[in-house]
DNA sequence: TCTTTGCAATAAATCGATTTAATGGGCATT
DNA sequence: AATGCCCATTAAATCGATTTATTGCAAAGA
């Protein structure tokens, strides 16, 4: 039984297809079709089970009704999250996602970027690496609707949402301060991405508001875990004065768990510990590691919001608009007792 | 400035569009068409950059070049770490993907697969939630790929790929009964799925051997971890007698450590750990939790490999395929010095 | 010279929808 | 009676490719 196709039915029916399409697009009303038409029509569609080819539809109308959602990694549970709520959302307002993973890499990220340019998605959802300026301007130039997350480019306008990053690391470096540590490095990864220049300003504000001294330790980023445990591992030897570590991301707290782990060192006794990004290994090491949550229902709302705007008000009137949304910062573990 | 249409090539070329057609897709030999010719194209559609609209393409061919991937919880770290393998994967043999999270709802998952069907994926990667037998089998006769994998379904005949489940949760026990382990719980979510019952075989079939008493606690699963903590939690402080507890998945796992965290317990002092699947969270823990961890690049490679060999050889002649993976035994923490 | 064969390229059909422009019949107006 | 208008429906064009069937011409064979 192959599938039935718009001709199929309106030849079963002895209705011209037209008929058929605008029936189904909810246009009888428009196009003034016979009431009765209408139900004998609807009736023999639902009945068999007739679904348009959306392909077709497409093809014709322009319209994917596909988001594409390019995150950094879609293994990272930061990404995976998120990726799954907007999943959530969109499917609810009627869109498909197709996703991948860009790997920060610049020139992955024009490849996939013209693979969902060639799958006709209706909308952009991106977590930007560097140097892909070109390539977003040049959608957004082409009217497609461009949200980014997690981080936005300086040189391009668009619709964008993230977190007050320098504040969250400001507020949670103060926090080590007001404690008593005096120590108190920064490791990260080396970036030029807005979201890792300001959390690595908000730490270096802090710091400097507290007159000490910054130490700041970037690692480059690798797929290969002992490629970034080995710079961390190294680190933490070398600066044995150090009484505290601000992790700047998930990964790289995690990669620096394991480093701590190996080492035999203590925590808090030994090193206190921030990362951002909360996680379940931070708070299931012990003592629990205090971390920077970001809200991640907020920001896959807040995305989806965008877009879906974007996507039904055609108008580019609108300028683009951006969502900064707050952290929460959770602190665990035994306070100091230094 | 709009896109370009074959065409438009032809028109700008003074050709027919169907001689353009055929140099694009590699059959100019096979059409003998002039060598002279099928230079001058080429480099015209290089300099402009033509791509065929893949949507007309699709219409045409039937074929979408897409792979529907459906897994429980794309936000599971198991999943999200497969998902992402074979993404990589796919995409290096000219497929994308489009995934989703079934949530192990069944009638989520009959309606995720009408979209796939309407998308017109060319082939399916399914981890199957239970009762979705007919519909699997209702596309297996429409002469769709599919690959299970991580579970499959005993009344359907397909492909599928696993890991040795029952042997591995043995294995794991009888390392535990081998310790002197005398008072080895089961913590699990309630499913009828194959790799569950399989997993919770192995660990009856040891406990039985070890002439020990089986304690098995099913948990019913739930998006909100606070039901899955409860349950466990209330189990644990009934059954103080315990001196093992072993997980049946990574999810189970880490809800327990953390009713374990909130209770104060000491590992493993008072309770010796196990879980299903491997994760940071257990590496990280204090101690370290033993683990069995699945072959995560051998089993999203054979799932891709079947996949891909079904979608080349439209012979309907090869019989279904079931491919069963080994599973590691880590076994970390400090041994049990009862 | 007339037919056959081979070659190089193309016109037209097709996939399955949407959308624009057209149709024919009934009724009111002048 | 001729014209115009409304109504309900439909024929045909369109989206952008692939694929089948066809063409015109030159060389070869009868």
């Amino acid at each position: 039984m192959k599938k039935l196709s718009i001709v199929d039915i309106a030849n079963h029916l002895n209705v011209s297809k037209t008929t058929i399409s605008f029936i189904l697009n909810g246009r009888a009303q428009e196009k003034r079709i016979g009431k009765e038409l209408v139900d004998r029509v609807q009736k023999f569609v639902d009945e068999v089970g007739y679904k348009p080819n959306s392909l077709a539809k497409s093809l014709r109308t322009g319209k994917s009704n596909i988001i594409g959602l390019m995150v950094e990694d879609i293994s990272n549970p930061f990404f995976a999250a998120i990726a799954r709520l907007i999943e959530d959302r969109a499917y609810k307002n009627g869109y498909k996602i197709i996703y991948c993973s860009t790997d920060n890499d610049t020139s992955k990220t024009k490849d996939l970027i013209n693979m969902f340019r060639d799958r006709h998605v209706d909308g952009y959802i991106i977590a930007p690496p560097e140097g892909i300026e070109e390539d977003i301007s040049s959608l957004i130039k082409d009217g497609m609707p461009v949200v980014l997350f997690d981080r936005h480019l300086p040189n391009v306008s668009t619709d964008y949402v993230e977190i007050d990053n320098l504040f969250s690391t400001y507020n949670a470096t103060m926090h080590l301060v007001q404690q008593g540590y005096k120590n108190i490095a920064f490791v990260t990864f080396a970036s030029h991405q807005t979201q890792m220049q300001a959390r690595l300003q908000g730490y270096k504000d802090a710091i400097k508001a507290s007159g000490l001294k910054p130490v700041v330790q970037e690692i480059v980023f690798d797929q290969n875990e002992e490629l970034i445990m080995g710079p961390i591992a190294t680190f933490l030897k070398k600066n044995k004065n150090l009484d505290a570590v601000f992790f700047g991301t998930n990964h790289v707290g995690t990669c620096g768990l394991k480093v701590i782990n190996n080492l035999g060192l203590k925590v808090p006794g030994d090193l206190a510990l921030i990362s951002f990004d909360d996680y379940d290994v931070f708070k299931l090491f012990s003592p629990p590691v205090s971390a920077i949550a970001q809200p991640i229902e907020a920001i896959a709302d807040s995305v989806i919001t965008v877009l879906l705007n974007k996507l039904n008000t055609s108008s580019q009137h609108i300028s683009s608009q951006s969502i900064v949304l707050k952290t929460d910062f959770n602190i665990r573990g035994s306070s100091k007792a230094k």
